[in-house]
Order: structure tokens, then C-alpha cells, then sequence
RNA sequence: GCCGGUGUGUCGGAAUGGCAGACGAGAUAGACUCAAAAUCUAUUAUCCGCAAGGGUGUGUGGGUUCAAGUCCCACCACCGGCACCA
């Protein structure tokens, strides 16, 4: 058969767009399969390779679901609002309703060049006011439910993109989008209570299926600390001093306390502080500083003592100095350490440049050098001495302290409150209204959406105003409470708000009562199968399954997870091994690859390429590769000869229909493609194979080609498409050979190759091993020590 | 610094403790062709040998085992996450 696969495509996907066969069904009988791919920022410069393989991926195990007999949703939409259409607004003044639907568009057209089962009925687009009514919807139920603040705070401000960013997006002190240096200002910040739900979110951990790498990202993200808070009072003043440490067992130890140079106690107790200037030049000095310079650039502490406060230990009554140094963050526990120099290495390094006391209350190391960090017997340390494990003395020390009513154990995390506004235009406008006299508002639920209004200009105003700000008549409003003049809120959503809940709307998108029907989220909720990119793995995933928790505990949805399962696929690198770059004039688009080789091509090959999970290097030639192998399979109905089974080909065909249904299951695609073609190599050797045989090839090929098996599998006269067939079945019994090759060695090494019959008895298979020619001229006045026998597998002999 | 992962031909990569290198690519030779491409056939880890055959080989060094790419210990390199986190 010619393989013209321009017109098999297009012939094929119009087939499956008009019988509507990958449409989810809502009510049915089926088991339910839910798979859920990233959806794509629909970005000018369409798509990319690495989305046709990060798609391909569940889109092989939805149609092999389907095959399977399963109701299988896989839906498809936009997360269409962001910072690159309002960017290209500024430029060039196109409104970025304008670009999003011109882009949209254009990828449309690309995913289904690509032959991609998507549900196409249930399409979400992120900026479709239908969809951020109930984005807004749930912010506005947040904010009943005291997840939501507003604070001033130092935030990581973007001087280029005049944004402000959370610390997601700033990591490393430089901006996300624009890879400028991010600076510190004071703003007024939206935050979402995400902390409170940080338990939560770690021990949900426990309850889902994600891969190994995946859950340990989400746990050092979310960095639980398990120690304890002192308060330490302080010489003359009512107030304590409170710290947290993971520490308490080297309380002894302490000679200095250590506050950030933001700690409140500074300005209140101000007049006492006898080197006010000092200290206030230290401050200024570190404000100005980046979060960036403070945390990574890791070099010399620096600190300024605070004169005229003075700590006292609650054990032993001694009074301790206290420091103001930027290596403690106010951002962090309490803002405010027990120095233990002995015992901890920052503590230790500031200790030296101020000379301060180093006490040991743990031996075993050596303190003259380095803080002392691992166990050993406690020493002057009251109580505790001699005891030499840290639990034991850990938990000692904390029933002493709640005992005196002084300090308790307590957990920490790193994770941060989730700063959840920008001042920017193409983003769901935060539902609040700022009253005179009520303060701050929420917009009343009849009133959403709240529409972004039309506007001219984008630009940011002076300062980082949202664009919004400029536009009188949305500001403007009547207080929902009072009725009296007020002003909306300006400020936008950032981008993850309307990932963190699309996989809801996905159960039922048009949907006008509510984020969804309730039964259908029963129904389907929750995913099945998430696969998307390493990168989102700590951000959006943490985001949304806040989300969902919170949802769940309002009891809008029916599960307290979001996703059962979690895989990631690895990156495709353009051919000289490093990331595609249009800088770097690598990037491959797949609409080239599409015209040259065919989407089926594409697909096999981005599969085919290696370990799904791992990041892997573009290569033409492989794609050719994967060309020939489709042209051979074009090339079966030619040498078809009658029904049922080749005895040649029986056992591969049971073999290779287990090794592709078990490898799709795990995601080994490249060693499922490679059965494929290891079997179609047999085929052609033997010269020829049956109808029902040519069945079964296209059934198994036809998640990753779907369009060349539906050609040939109407060639064959079938009626129905090969994507709605029956997955092939196999029989356990047909996948063993009847005799095997096995290896013979001699002291551990290969010395021949016999065949047996399969389940050979041992005496017999030792005796067939002894009658080889090359096995018994090895053994040649050699005497047998051990004889090892494994059944099919292998023959030991052990000579001296 | 802490935590995770990876290390195999020329390249992408395969191998429930049991014949290392499946499958694909590339290369070399041959067939077809005026020629090239495409296609087909054969060879393709490495060293010694004319050959039969033998030695060595999965980052390095040890160990367990009849048998180790796979398990254990130590180290090296690279990748990823977290990070003055108290």
C-alpha cells in the first residue's frame, strides 16, 4: 500500500470529528477514565514538539482505555490569560482578546493536525467570562471563608514587567517572565491563606499515587519543621522574646539571640536602644538588599548588637546579648533565633566575627574548628548531661519547658502565604469593592462575573498600577454594602488561578449553577492520570490542590484530592543536546514535521524516542526511522494470507500484544514501539501473515498511528474504526515457546548455547549439556564441584 | 550543605540477580540505478589471532553470590529540587 499519509490524515480525523467518537459520556454504564494533560498557554509561536509529547503520552492510554471498553474523558482547553498578550498589547496595540482567539485558533488547528483524541465539545478557555465567573466565584468563597488578607509587605517587585511577584515567580532574584533583577517594595498585597492548608496538603500526599520525584518536590516545597518555641524574657521589659528552633536540646548552649532587622521589637522598644543610629543604618542597609542577596549569597554574616535589650535564659538566669542580623529572616518562624554556636554552623561563623562565646553542650566533635552538628553525650547542660541521643534529650527538654509554661513543641514551614494580585490588565479582575466607610468589600455573587472592562491602554501606570486603575468608569462603583461611592479593586489574579480548578470545570464546561454539576464531579472527579511537565509540579500543582481542598472542605466537590495519579514527561532538546531555544535557532515545530512526515510519524517517533520521563535530544534521523517502520506496516495487507494463526508467528503475536498492553500501562512507550517493530521484522522474514493476525498488528498500533491502522483496518473490510475496535487479548499459555535457547557457562562464564524443551527436567537438561561437543571439550579433565540448573533460563557448571 | 535521580557501543536507548547492548539511528560493504535518493542484503563493543578460539568490557575501588549493569559499602561525575529555614 502507498503510504499517502497527507490524505489519510486529513480523511481520518474529519471520521472521527463527525461520528464524535472521543465525546466523554456522562451517564453511562462504562467504567470512567479520567486523564488530564497540562493545558497550553496559547502563546503567537504555536506549538512546540515538547507539547505533542507531552500530550501523546495520556493520549495513547486514553485510546487504549477506549479500546478497552472504558467511558474516557480527555479534554483539552486554553490557559489563556497572561503576561505575553498583554505584553504584545503594549507593543502593538492589539488587544489581547484579539491575539488570545487568533491563537487559540491556531493551536486548535495544531492539536488536531496531531490526530489527538480530545473531547473538542468540552473546550475551556480561561479568559471566556463563563469560566472566570466561577474562578472569581471561588476567590469570593475564600474570602467568606478567611482565606483571603490584605497586607502591606515587602514584596519582589518586577521594575521591567512593573509587577509584583510571588516568590514562586522570583526564584533566584530574577523576574519569570522577563529575567530582570527583581527589587524590594512596599505594596499592598492580596494574599491567600495557602499555610493553613499546608498539613493538609502534605499528608494528602499519602492518599495519591505520584511518582517518587514528584512527591519529594511537593514536601521540600512545603518544608515542614518539627522543633519548638521559647519565649525568652527579656531584662526590664514585659515582653518575651519568642523563638523557634528545631533544637531545644542545646538550650545550655546558648551565649546570643539573633533577631531579623525587621523584628517589631526594635521600633517598639526603640527608646531604650542606646546605638539607635547604628542599628537603623544596619537596617537600611539591609532593605536594601534583595531577598536574593540576603539568601543566596551566602558569605560573611553581618549584625549589629542591640544595646540596651537584653535577654535572659530561662533555665540558668544568665543574661544573653542580643544581635540584629540579616541571616535570620523575619519571614521565617518567629524572626528571631537562640544562637547555639557550638552546634550550628551560622550561629558559629557569627560567633567568630563577633568573638563571641562558643559552649559546648555536646561532645564528640571539635569546637575549635566547626560547630558540632551530629550526637554524642550532653555536657553541661543541667539535666540533660549524658544523655547522648538527640530525641531522647529533644523530648526532655520540651516537657521541662511546657512544664514551666515557658515554651511548647511546634512544627514550621517553609512554604509562604500565596501573594495573589498583579497589577495587570489580562487577568481575572479580583471581585472586591474598597468602601469609605465599610472597608473592604467583596462583590456580591449576582453581581459576577466581574467583566474586564474595554480598554485602549495597557501599559502599567507609574509606580505598577494595574492598567484598570486608569479606566474611571469601572472604578467607580456603589458600595454592595452601603450603597455609597466606592472604588473597585484594580488588581488582578496571576495566572495560576485559573489552572488550579480547570480540571473541574472540564467534568461539565458549560455548566451555569456552579463550578460543576455536583453527580457529574461524582461521577467523574477525581482525575485519574495527570501528566505534565516537571516544572509545575511544585506551583500549580500545590496551587490547585489547595484549591480543591478548600473546595472539598465547603463541600463543593465530592474527593479531597484532585489527581489520583501524577507522572511527568521529560523535555524534548533540540539536536545538540541542550533546551530548544528560538535564541538558539533549535526549536523544531511540528507542523514541519507534520508535512514531511506525517502526524502518525510524529507521534511514534516522540515516543519512540526514549524513557518518557526523561529529557532527550531531537533527531531527524530517528524520525526517518520511525517513517520506515510505519511504511512497513502499510506494506502487511500486501502479503496477507488466509485466517486465523501463522505457526511461526503465534507466540510473538501472544508476546508482543502482553509487552505493549503492559509497557503502555507503565508508560515505557519506546519499549512497546520497539515490540511493534521486532515483531513486523519477523513478519517480513517469514514472509507473510494472516487477516486475523494483520488485526491485531493495526488494534495494537492504533493508539500511537491511529490514522494509518483506521486506513488499513478499513481496507480490510471492517466497518466500524479501528479507535472504537477491542483492544487484542492474549493467551498467557501462547506466550511461552515450546523449546528454548538457553546459555551453558562454565564457572560463571559463556561456553555455549543449547536448546531445550521448555520445563526441561534438570537431569536431562545436564545431560544434553554434557553431549555438547563445545561444552564437554571444556570440560576435559576438569572436575565438577557444583552443577547449577535454572529451569529455561540458564546451566552453571562450577569446575576446579 | 541537605534530599532525590542518573552514569551501558559512535548516538538515542534495552535488559523480573541468569547469554549485556533489544529496538532505532549512524557507519562500512554489496545488490538495484547512467547516477543519486529510496529500497533490499550483510557486517558493526573492544583487544589478541589467518582461523578455530580466547581475553577484556555497563563511571571508579571494594564486597556478597555458582552467577552482578542489576544487591551491599566507599568514592567520583553529571542532572534536578530545597537552602543563612533556625
Amino acid at each position: 500500500m502507498k503510504y499517502d499519509f497527507a490524505s489519510i490524515e486529513q480523511k481520518w480525523q474529519k471520521k472521527w470529528e463527525e461520528q464524535g467518537i472521543f465525546h466523554a459520556q456522562d451517564k453511562s454504564d462504562k467504567k470512567k477514565f479520567y486523564a488530564l494533560v497540562e493545558f497550553p498557554y496559547p502563546s503567537g509561536a504555536g506549538m512546540h514538539v515538547g507539547h505533542i509529547k507531552a500530550y501523546s503520552g495520556l493520549e495513547v492510554i486514553s485510546r487504549k482505555r477506549r479500546m478497552q471498553g472504558y467511558n474516557v474523558l480527555f479534554p483539552i482547553g486554553f490557559d489563556a490569560f497572561g503576561l505575553p498578550a498583554e505584553n504584545y498589547a503594549i507593543k502593538n496595540g492589539v488587544h489581547p482578546r484579539v491575539t488570545t482567539d487568533r491563537n487559540i485558533k491556531h493551536f486548535t488547528e495544531q492539536l488536531k493536525r496531531a490526530g489527538f483524541s480530545f473531547d473538542w465539545s468540552r473546550v475551556i478557555d480561561t479568559t471566556d467570562e463563563n469560566y472566570y465567573h466561577w474562578t472569581q466565584w471561588i476567590f469570593l468563597k475564600m474570602f467568606e471563608n478567611d482565606l483571603v488578607f490584605r497586607d502591606k509587605a515587602l514584596v519582589n517587585y518586577c521594575p521591567s514587567c512593573k509587577v509584583v511577584l510571588s516568590n514562586e515567580d522570583s526564584q533566584g532574584g530574577k523576574c519569570d517572565i522577563c529575567h530582570s533583577d527583581i527589587i524590594q517594595k512596599e505594596k499592598d498585597v492580596w494574599y491567600l491563606r495557602i499555610t493553613r492548608y499546608a498539613d493538609k496538603l502534605l499528608k494528602g500526599l499519602d492518599e495519591v499515587d505520584y511518582l517518587p520525584n514528584i512527591r519529594q518536590q511537593q514536601e521540600n516545597w512545603i518544608g515542614k519543621s518539627t522543633g519548638a518555641f521559647v519565649n525568652f524574657a527579656l531584662d526590664g521589659i514585659e515582653d518575651k522574646l519568642r523563638i523557634y528552633t528545631t533544637r531545644p536540646d542545646t538550650l545550655f548552649g546558648v551565649t546570643f539571640m539573633v533577631i531579623a532587622p525587621e523584628h517589631p521589637i526594635l521600633s517598639k522598644y526603640a527608646d531604650r536602644i542606646r546605638n539607635r543610629a547604628e542599628l537603623e543604618a544596619y537596617q537600611q542597609q539591609c532593605q536594601k538588599k534583595t531577598e536574593f542577596e540576603r539568601t543566596q549569597l551566602v558569605k560573611d554574616k553581618t549584625g549589629v548588637r542591640v544595646e540596651g535589650i537584653c535577654a535572659i535564659h530561662p533555665l540558668t538566669g544568665e543574661k544573653i546579648p542580643v544581635f540584629a542580623a540579616d541571616y535570620v529572616m523575619m519571614g521565617y518562624g518567629t524572626g528571631a533565633i537562640m544562637a547555639v554556636p557550638a552546634h550550628d554552623q551560622r550561629d558559629y561563623d557569627f560567633a567568630k566575627v563577633y568573638g563571641l562565646e562558643i559552649r559546648e553542650v555536646i561532645s564528640g566533635g571539635d569546637i575549635s574548628a566547626e560547630a558540632y552538628t551530629g550526637d554524642g553525650p550532653m555536657v553541661n547542660s543541667d539535666f540533660l548531661n549524658g544523655i547522648s541521643t538527640k530525641k531522647e534529650a529533644i523530648s526532655r527538654m520540651i516537657g521541662k519547658l511546657e512544664q514551666m509554661g515557658i515554651g511548647e513543641e511546634g512544627v514550621q514551614f517553609k512554604m509562604k502565604d500565596w501573594a495573589f494580585n498583579r497589577q495587570r490588565y489580562w487577568g481575572e479582575p479580583i471581585p472586591i469593592v474598597h468602601c469609605p466607610h465599610c472597608g473592604i468589600v467583596p462583590v456580591p455573587y449576582d453581581q459576577l462575573p466581574l467583566k474586564l472592562p474595554e480598554v485602549k491602554e495597557f501599559e502599567p501606570g507609574e509606580g505598577g498600577e494595574s492598567p484598570l486603575a486608569k479606566i474611571e468608569s469601572f472604578v467607580r462603583c456603589k458600595c454592595p454594602r452601603c450603597g455609597g461611592n466606592a472604588r473597585r479593586e484594580t488588581d488582578t489574579m496571576p495566572q495560576w488561578a485559573g489552572s488550579s480548578w480547570y480540571f473541574i470545570r472540564y467534568v461539565d464546561p458549560h455548566c451555569k449553577t456552579g463550578i460543576a454539576d455536583y453527580d457529574k464531579m461524582k461521577y467523574w472527579l477525581p482525575v485519574d492520570w495527570y501528566n505534565g511537565g516537571m516544572e509545575h509540579v511544585t506551583r500549580h500543582m500545590i496551587y490547585s490542590r489547595f484549591w480543591h481542598k478548600f473546595l472539598y472542605d465547603i463541600g463543593e466537590v465530592p474527593c479531597p484530592e484532585p489527581y489520583a495519579k501524577r507522572t511527568a514527561q521529560g523535555l524534548i532538546l533540540g539536536a545538540n543536546g541542550v533546551k530548544m531555544s528560538k535564541s538558539l535557532g533549535n526549536v523544531v515545530d511540528p507542523n514541519d514535521v507534520i508535512d514531511q512526515y506525517g502526524a502518525d510519524t510524529l507521534r511514534t517517533y516522540v515516543l519512540f524516542m526514549g524513557d518518557y520521563a526523561s529529557a532527550a535530544p531531537w533527531s531527524e534521523d530517528s524520525v526517518k526511522g520511525c517513517k520506515r517502520f510505519l511504511e512497513r506496516v502499510a506494506d502487511l495487507p500486501g502479503i496477507v494470507r488466509g485466517t486465523g494463526s501463522t505457526p511461526k508467528l503465534e507466540s510473538s503475536f501472544h508476546k508482543t500484544i502482553k509487552k505493549v498492553s503492559e509497557d503502555i500501562e507503565e508508560m515505557k512507550f519506546n519499549t512497546a514501539i520497539a515490540a511493534m517493530m521486532k515483531l513486523i521484522n519477523e513478519i517480513f522474514e517469514v514472509g507473510q501473515l494472516t487477516r486475523d493476525e494483520l488485526s491485531i498488528f493495526v488494534r495494537l498500533l492504533c493508539p500511537v498511528a491511529p490514522h494509518l491502522c483506521e486506513e488499513i483496518w478499513a481496507g480490510m473490510g471492517e466497518k466500524g474504526l479501528c479507535s472504537a475496535a477491542a483492544w487484542p487479548e492474549y493467551d498467557p499459555a501462547k506466550t511461552v515457546d515450546r523449546e528454548v535457547e538457553i546459555a551453558v557457562q562454565i564457572n560463571g562464564k559463556l561456553r555455549g548455547t543449547i536448546k531445550l524443551p521448555m520445563d526441561c527436567e534438570k537431569d536431562e537438561a545436564l545431560r544434553l549439556a554434557h553431549a555438547d561437543e563445545r561444552i564437554a571439550a571444556q570440560l576435559e579433565g576438569k572436575t565438577i564441584v557444583k552443577e547449577i540448573v535454572v529451569p529455561n533460563k540458564i546451566i552453571n557448571l562450577v569446575v576446579r
